[in-house]
DNA sequence: CGTGATGTTGAGCAGCATCAATTTCGGTGG
DNA sequence: CCACCGAAATTGATGCTGCTCAACATCACG
């Protein structure tokens, strides 16, 4: 199998980050936090300030004091939890539109998790008392930011749910990549359909096993399994499910 | 050991439930989503609707739309998130001045999680609709819903946690103990003290073990041995914790 | 005193983590 | 262009932990 880490940093998807306008966003999404009024978008931009950030670098830190809040224009970001002695748990990955650091909004709070950027880049940062003010000032704002927790902490219940529901590393490394699949396609017709599903994975195995809660090595044996049974395919960074319900039905 | 589901029936710490009204409420702590200037409460209590349940009803359907917000006034209640093959994971028990139900807030969401009653409850019920206006109208409520949420992601992240870093039951069940501990003991001192800790633990062997992820066996067992080492005690429903740091310190 | 839910203890087995060796592949530098 | 390097992927062998099954004890309640 190819190296996704490598073929990630020559990768052109993403392009280059130029400094733009929240107003005259092109990348916004109907599902991004900055889907907003223009006249927020322009408030939003003021009390903001443009991160470009390479690839593999940390963008918050677990247990520090939360102080900021951060907006991602544009590249991918990997979220983990994680405790002195334990090995990481990879909680999800963030692109662009999605919001991070909202335990700012409480005084005095810590961040949980550790934020690190998978490719290069371009991330709002914002202080948490603009913040606060802002969405104190836009009703629409406020709403923007209660759906993206919700989103967040529905994914820790579906990260929490996979680690726990199914005993054997089969069924967490499956309903990984369904729940992956289906975070990237929400937008799509009707949940429980049999279709083959395409994203991309951008990450490695040691990683989809510190999200599944299984070992590297696992990953590897897994997948290949998987592949072998015709469950799914992988090139360069795309992965397909061609069987989403065959993949739900592995349990043991 | 005595059996805990029994003496919690005739449990009289939670006294029988009074309607009455939320500004004179007695039971409102400084960490409860109610504690809120008179005029917030006034609108809350007129858009509320109380309800008194019963132990081990279901308050809360998992997968049903979301079209309704909780606030519950006294008694315990049980947070589980299912899946149709796997075992339930109990991912918290929320008690009085607790907010459940908060997804409701997305429009067209559905409720991830399903939540029962530990014991006989009193708690509020406020249609979607007229939770938006309120938090609307009062900046203190969006405030306070925002610490709800962050408090339910917290404690979400920490499930995810405790099932993924130790790979040893007894170090999944140590951390479960703990961070229910912790929970309990948010406005005390410094974290990470090794003094004596003691709670409430109303759950059974069962509902412990689907905490952490482990069989119910298991949970029996590694209790037994926390005791004969000194780790621990429990009385009725009293468990102490004698060396936090010791428990905290196991991972194989 | 029967019943059902819960707690306790023991024995055996399978699945997965772990360790170890090898391969593949991109990038780098001569 | 080739040799080297390090990161990631792959494959095999082995040991141990905790799940499962099973039998029994205990308790609350009707």
């Amino acid at each position: 199998m190819n190296c996704l880490r490598f073929n990630l940093k020559t990768n052109t998807r993403r392009p280059a980050i130029l400094p733009h306008h929240c107003a005259n966003c092109s990348r916004r999404g109907p599902r991004s936090f900055c889907n907003l009024p223009a006249t927020a978008l322009r408030d939003l931009h003021s009390i903001a300030t443009t991160l470009n950030l390479d690839a593999h670098k940390v963008l918050i830190n677990e247990g520090f004091s939360a102080d900021h809040v951060f907006v991602i224009c544009s590249g991918c970001v990997k979220l983990i939890a994680s405790s002195p002695e334990g090995r990481p748990l990879l909680l999800r990955v963030a692109g662009p539109g999605d919001v991070l650091g909202l335990a700012a909004l409480l005084p005095g709070a810590l961040y949980r998790v550790t934020a690190i950027t998978l490719d290069p880049c371009s991330i709002k940062s914002i202080p948490r008392d603009d913040f606060i003010r802002f969405m104190d000032n836009f009703i629409d704002a406020s709403h923007a930011t209660a759906t993206a927790m919700t989103r967040d902490y529905n994914s820790a219940v579906l990260s929490a749910r996979r680690l726990a529901l199914s005993n054997s590393a089969a069924g967490k490394l499956a309903s990984t990549l369904l729940d992956w699949a289906r975070m990237d396609h929400l937008h799509d017709g009707p949940e429980h359909n049999n279709l083959p599903i395409s994203f991309t994975m951008p990450l490695t195995h040691e990683e989809l096993g510190s999200m599944a809660g299984i070992s590297r090595e696992t990953v590897t044996r897994l997948l290949t399994k998987f592949r072998r049974e015709g469950l799914l395919d992988q090139t360069e960074q795309q992965m397909t499910l061609h069987h989403p319900n065959r993949l739900e039905a592995i349990y043991s």
